[in-house]
DNA sequence: CAAAAAGACACTAATATGGTATCATTCAAA
DNA sequence: TTTGAATGATACCATATTAGTGTCTTTTTG
């Protein structure tokens, strides 16, 4: 079970690497570089992060990848969520549409719970607050 | 994100039905057709059950699986962990072996605080607890 | 104009999940 | 003693997700 994927990851990495420098632009493989990640795969992360508009990008040469937010306004929550979709824990369970007997919604509802932590905890983390 | 697969879903239910009806025996396409489930499926579920001890099961004619435990001695995380092997949810950062900056530190801390909540919660309900 | 960057997009590989099919084995009942 | 109903074991297939590559176009600076 996964709760942040390697997109998701490497996207948290080069965020802090680029919030730890103000406003220096990076190039995607000079961050990849850095962090030891596949040049392509970083770049194509970056690219979902301006889209998104986390980063704001510059072509031609001396281009690269700047922060378009303040690093404690760019929350984990929001970075999973483009990465991975919205945090749903019982995406299987809503599945069975009729709720087939009591017990599933006992266990619907626990698991709601744990969704519901796991999403204030990751919303309550931002970028600024890994580099302390 | 999955907290629960269909494996370790329909393992729920089933024992869920199991455990109402005290110490009837159930073969797997009994449970199937009751619980609308595939039967081939659930048959293997139920033998993976049988194997790690939850269910003891009965070869032959008029054969099938009854309940190995107490209802109340099977733990949601017991089973989670059966079909989907063990809660961990930093997984993709442990396998970044060296810790390439103190903030990934941080991130796994945190990682590892809702990993055990998770878990807790998990470990705190049984079979007995979602039939009421 | 050349080089260095991002944009766009198609593609491959590995893995996990959900599910099927088949044959062997056991056991009870007719 | 044979038959049928059950599990045991195992191989297989389909689909989705994740991780990652490759290539061509566009933009911009020197």
């Amino acid at each position: 079970m996964k709760l942040i994927t390697k997109r998701a990851d490497y996207a948290i990495r080069a965020l802090c690497v680029m919030a730890k420098n103000g406003q220096r632009m990076y190039s995607a493989f000079e961050l990849a570089k850095k962090l030891k990640i596949p040049g392509p795969f970083l770049r194509r992360i970056l690219q979902i992060l301006n889209k998104r508009g986390v980063l704001k990008s510059y072509k031609g040469q001396g281009g690269g990848f700047i922060l378009a937010l303040q690093p404690d306004n760019i929350f984990l929550i929001d970075l999973i969520e483009i990465f991975q979709g919205p945090v749903k824990l019982n995406e299987c369970l809503f599945k069975a549409k009729i709720c087939p007997s009591i017990s599933t919604c006992i266990l619907r509802r626990k698991v709601d719970e744990i969704e519901k932590f796991v999403v204030s905890e990751l919303s309550s983390i931002n970028i600024n607050s890994l580099l302390n």
